[in-house]
DNA sequence: CATAATCTACTACTTTGGTAATACTACCTA
DNA sequence: TAGGTAGTATTACCAAAGTAGTAGATTATG
């Protein structure tokens, strides 16, 4: 499990949805993702197969073959993915600094008490390791 | 200054940069925009004219006329525009777990002790803000 | 007045994302 | 073996973002 930093910063809705079932599934054949994807209104089979391949160009996906089936997968990790997209975000939108977002976040949002609890204690947590580095 | 709710979800790197700009000056005409958005690479004239008038067409910027020349203003507050673009990320990330965005955030990057008792006093302050409640 | 500078309007082109129909091929089954 | 089924490949469209040239009008200036 290479760091394998880099990847997208970006994603569009269909691509996110996509690779988060082939994350969860680990590899996945087109009519797999198909399935896994729908909620509410179906995609056509070939819509699926087309945004597979024009992923695998962009080199966000894989595919192997067993048979005359491709086998898709996902070529980053969920986490670097993540991390990519939301540090784009806090860039552009908070130039870079997470407390801007956690504070709009906190004053335009109803957080709940129990995200409140888990917040602080991830801050806590954090600041702890931090400290005694 | 109305609650005025919505407004746009997603903004292009460009479009956003011009909405930072409006936001700044308050108003600007084409050419104002021009000088304050070049950062190295300088764009035509007329493409920052044509991105305000697409934009406009799509009701994110209105525009006054002064003489012949076009006065552009930012038809959605800055704080309303961050707020969705960071809600649909982490609605499309995070399944709109906040939590799990700073989570993510905290493990995946260095934050440094100043963001860190920023964000505590944050919650903090947010915790009891809902306790009193 | 003539000409340069400044504006808006219009047109155009390239990418990328999304959506899907068609076509072709291989395989399975009655 | 004939026909449906399941796969990939190809092609096509549309919309939005980004970038900019050209045209035409207006204003300022020497």
């Amino acid at each position: 499990m290479e760091t394998d930093c880099v990847g997208p910063r970006k994603l569009g809705d269909l691509q996110l949805k996509i690779m988060k079932v082939l994350w969860a599934r680990g590899r996945a054949t087109v009519s797999e993702v198909q399935q896994d994807l729908d909620g509410a209104k179906a995609l056509a089979y070939t819509t699926v197969a087309t945004m597979l391949r024009k992923m695998e160009s962009r080199g966000l996906v894989r595919h192997l073959s067993e048979g005359r089936t491709f086998i898709y997968e996902a070529a980053y990790e969920e986490s670097s993915v993540s991390k990519n997209m939301a540090d784009d975000l806090v860039e552009r939108l908070f130039e870079g600094r997470l407390s801007s977002l956690v504070s709009h976040f906190l004053s335009t949002r109803d957080v709940s008490e129990e995200e409140l609890d888990r917040l602080e204690k991830l801050v806590r947590k954090s600041k702890r390791s931090k400290g005694k580095q």
